[in-house]
DNA sequence: CATAAAACATGACGTAACGTCAACGTCAAG
DNA sequence: CTTGACGTTGACGTTACGTCATGTTTTATG
């Protein structure tokens, strides 16, 4: 059992805080001792770290407490989807990063900037787009789902999914100068769809935005770029074809 | 000259923030019409993404107001020390993600947790101490000059390398239960130090710093949370013995 | 060219997530 | 047995805007 101060101390934030997660009901103490103290379990400290991941990743708090009071509100799924949010955090920094230095040569004489890209990595852009559609994509629920769905598979079968997917982006670098509508590329797209079947069968217009996040996210962007560093915009063109077509 | 909606959209406000910002004096427009419109020119704009910039780091308006109000504010300086600032972010996100991973494996039966360690990441700390060994690691040359060697590889001999690549992870994680000593799984790591020859030879020495750096990169590291989330660790294990055997 | 929609203006009040007293009970240590 | 750190509950203050309300000016359209 942890006092306020202790748990405050572990988790840098004031005493007042807890005192206020208590008052809007997202973290009540384990216990109440006859002084009136309040005495914090081990499992407030998990609770305390999910409440502060998601109010890091800028959830407001009200939201904070509607998702973890859902009586299928599952910990590790959620830990999943948090580092999912923190990979586009971080990459939002890498943009940012790239505008500063773009900034600084613009000022030392160098290319003209757009005013637009000026505040490219600041402005919520157009992530707010397919943000709907992310959110379902990495909903806890889809990724536990697949999670479970993968490590059922044997060794032997993760390998040769893996081989599969790997194969395809190098075929597809073999085949970007026929452009993204070609009949090969769009073959490809389809053995792409294939094998994502094997851990989430999404519908035709969450394809594109699970292509999207693909070339989004570093952990997945890295795989496309130690093929060739284009081939990941080429892949969301190629993708946006074969999803236009399909719908016809 | 911009009207208040033109920059906002711009700049991704709401014309509201740039009165409030008018307001309590950090952003002035240029000129004010007689129909009493604001009008915002470029330097605006400048200013107005060294204002944001300070914002995502969390300043507060008032003390960016005081340090963009000097006379010797130096706008090329701000940006050099917002790329700093950033990269401070993008490790704290990072140690942030290594913290959830680190939870996960703490729920799903692995080894316990410190209280203390579930807000890494979380709590207003400060410790670079690993970064320096990381930087040292991606030594810029060294990444260079493996980007160089690597591109001049045939797609086919990229498949392959890459296939090998997975072809290890998954075999490995077949071996696991025979232990990081066993003949099956030094061997494996044999292999693995042979593929990796393709883009860059290390030393004995550099071969742990190696793979510990793979496993803690998010790039990487998703490649071998895919086979297994107890495989980097693992991975580690068994290059470390890899090591210590080569040197007797 | 009238008129409707969009954009601009200035108050003024609302809010989220605490910070910061004030006034008072509790507890371990010297 | 006092002292000082820690606990409690109000209650008001703060930051950075959001959200009307109310009225004017500019721009697009039938």
């Amino acid at each position: 059992m942890f006092t306020v101060k202790q748990l405050s101390d572990m988790a840098g934030v004031t005493p007042r805080t807890l005192r206020h997660y208590d008052r809007i009901g997202i973290l009540k103490p384990s216990r109440i001792g006859d002084n009136g103290y309040r005495y914090y379990g081990e499992e407030s400290v998990l609770s305390m770290q999910q409440i502060l991941l998601y109010r890091e990743l800028g959830l407001p708090l009200e939201e904070i407490g509607a998702i973890m009071g859902r009586r299928d509100f599952d910990v590790s799924a959620a830990l999943e989807s948090h580092k999912v949010e923190l990979g586009k955090r971080m990459r939002r920094l890498e943009l940012l990063t790239a505008t500063v230095d773009r900034t600084i040569l613009h000022l030392k004489g160098g290319k003209p900037m757009e005013s637009k890209e000026i505040f490219a990595g600041l402005s919520p852009e157009q992530e707010e787009k397919f943000a709907l559609e992310a959110e379902q994509m990495y909903d806890p629920q889809i990724v536990r789902e697949s999670n479970r769905k993968w490590k059922a598979y044997s060794a032997e079968k993760k390998a040769s999914i893996l081989a599969e997917g790997t194969q395809v982006y190098v075929e597809l670098l073999a085949a970007m100068p026929q452009g993204a509508a070609a009949p090969a590329v769009q073959a490809l797209v389809q053995r792409w769809r294939t094998n994502m079947d094997h851990f989430w069968t999404p519908r035709l217009d969450q394809l594109v935005a699970l292509a999207e996040n693909y070339c989004a996210d570093p952990r997945f962007k890295a795989n496309f770029d130690a093929v060739d560093p284009q081939l990941a915009e080429f892949m969301v063109e190629a993708v946006k074809v074969y999803c236009m077509r399909a719908k016809a």
